[in-house]
DNA sequence: ATATCAAATGCAAATAGTTGCATTAGCAAG
DNA sequence: CTTGCTAATGCAACTATTTGCATTTGATAT
């Protein structure tokens, strides 16, 4: 079986439609093999002849990822970037503020989190992302130092 | 000394001029006792008769954010909230889905992370909220029920 | 009090993303 | 193959927030 005809398979297990837009989006996170912004993700349904709105684009990135197929991440200067969810289970994220690499943080803090220090909250969702500097920027910096943004 | 002086003092500490416009708002910040946002803030601006422009709330939020004098939380319907900082280190939020409440959170996951798990990263920031549903929200799904939201 | 200069401001245009509502299209049942 | 229902889509208006650039103003030095 294809790639893609399992994140399709996983879409219907769901109970979603695999619809045109849906089945070109997925088909481009399996070409671009990284993190992928709406405008990329646009851009390339675009270009497959299959005229699409943003608004569709944005939908399905938020329904994807909520079933669990799509990874979401908030880049430090805010742009929302998207990849196909590689992991097994639950984990956050480290971005680097310079180069924008996301790398996978196998580590969520809430379940060793005290019970009381949740303040009888319930049906708590963790939000928790790292920005730094990647090990590569940080070289870069030794030799580039001074004011070095992206 | 008043209150209010106090938190002009720290600004101008900081290196921050001491306007008009923040003035006013630290006078706001003051008056509320709660959490408001950049509307809120505007409104209450305007009202003293001072004009004041849009782009200046926001940039003021951000500058009295960054030098420790606020907190900043982003509620879950993604609109900042913005309150004096009361606490005297860092610290992260718990933010009720159903009514937007905001409690202190004294915690932050990051020291007691294992160095290893941060791949090298450097000068690590950690963005770490909790969304939850508080005490009395969940007290009040149990008799209204069903779908119970803002 | 006056001059100076950077920091702060106003304005207008742009950003990413969301939403209500009318229309379309998957998908399942007949 | 047709019908029907719901989820998905297109569109246009809207949201919160950001940004570049010209102008103003607060703090400091004269
Ligand atoms: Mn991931
Ligand atoms: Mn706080
Ligand atoms: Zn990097
Ligand atoms: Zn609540």
């Amino acid at each position: 079986m294809t790639a893609l005809a399992g994140l399709e398979q996983f879409l219907i297990s769901k109970g979603c439609k695999l619809t045109r837009s849906r089945r070109i989006i997925l088909q481009g996170l399996l070409d671009n093999e990284g993190w992928s912004n709406a405008r990329e993700i646009y851009a390339y349904v675009q270009a497959r002849v299959h005229k699409i709105n943003f608004s569709t684009i944005y939908r399905n990135l938020d329904a994807l990822t909520s079933i669990g197929l799509l990874c979401r991440v908030e880049r430090a200067d805010a742009v929302n970037y998207y990849t196909l969810n590689q992991a097994s289970g639950h984990h956050h994220h480290l971005i680097c503020k310079s180069c924008h690499k996301i790398c996978q943080l196998d580590f969520c803090p809430l379940p060793q989190m005290d019970p009381e220090t949740l303040q009888n909250f319930t049906e708590v969702e963790c939000r928790f992302d790292l920005y730094g500097f990647c090990h590569e920027c940080q070289e870069n910096k030794k030799y580039t130092d001074g004011n070095g943004s992206d």
